[in-house]
DNA sequence: CACTTTGGTTTATATTATAAACTAGTTTAC
DNA sequence: GTAAACTAGTTTATAATATAAACCAAAGTG
């Protein structure tokens, strides 16, 4: 049988976040709007659960006087990551 | 920009479907529910979608005097998945 | 006949995703 | 200094989706 996907990360917009964070290891709201073309309110609750899952960290600070948010990923997430791309992997070819 | 997924494939259950059928070219619906271990409503309304999308034809008919539906993959199934493979993984690797 | 099994379909519910509306504050232009 | 516009998000209302439970019809079984 072809295994479970984690739901968190079956969803396109979480998915590319991580699969950006993976990559990058530290983005802020800014980065992931513009590379998602996300709308700000779908990214924000998307970023949410990631972080509530422990899938990533949120930083919020202050820079240049406006609110930042920063985003990485986790040792957790990397993981998480790194089995979802195992278990689809398993859809993609054919099978019988 | 990654690249949108096919919300039609993008559904674990209906990728499943399609995986299986891919690699078979036919089966039926109790092979499927076999295989995928869903439920019968949920197969039953899945099956349905492919087949209005038109990624899959179904062949309904009788054996032993039971209902029986087959389905096998269309032309048109077939490139739809191999899309989604192909934007699928360009998730599946850290990008920046 | 009454009950079970096969092979499904329909429909009600729960979950999820998404965008619109809102909050809170900052900068700029007059 | 104050109104307008912009930054950086969050909350919430709605729409879409997924799923399983309930249902249906025909056939077999004792």
């Amino acid at each position: 049988m072809l295994p479970d996907l984690d739901p968190l990360l079956h969803n396109q917009l979480r998915l590319s976040i991580m699969s950006l964070l993976v990559g990058l290891e530290k983005a802020d709201f800014n980065y992931l709007l513009e590379q998602t073309q996300a709308s700000k309110g779908n990214l924000s609750v998307q970023i949410k659960k990631l972080k509530e899952a422990g899938y990533i960290e949120v930083h919020k600070h202050f820079e240049n006087n406006y609110p930042k948010t920063d985003c990485k990923v986790s040792p957790k997430g990397l993981e998480a990551f790194q089995s979802y791309v195992d278990g689809i992997s398993k859809y993609l070819k054919p099978r019988d």
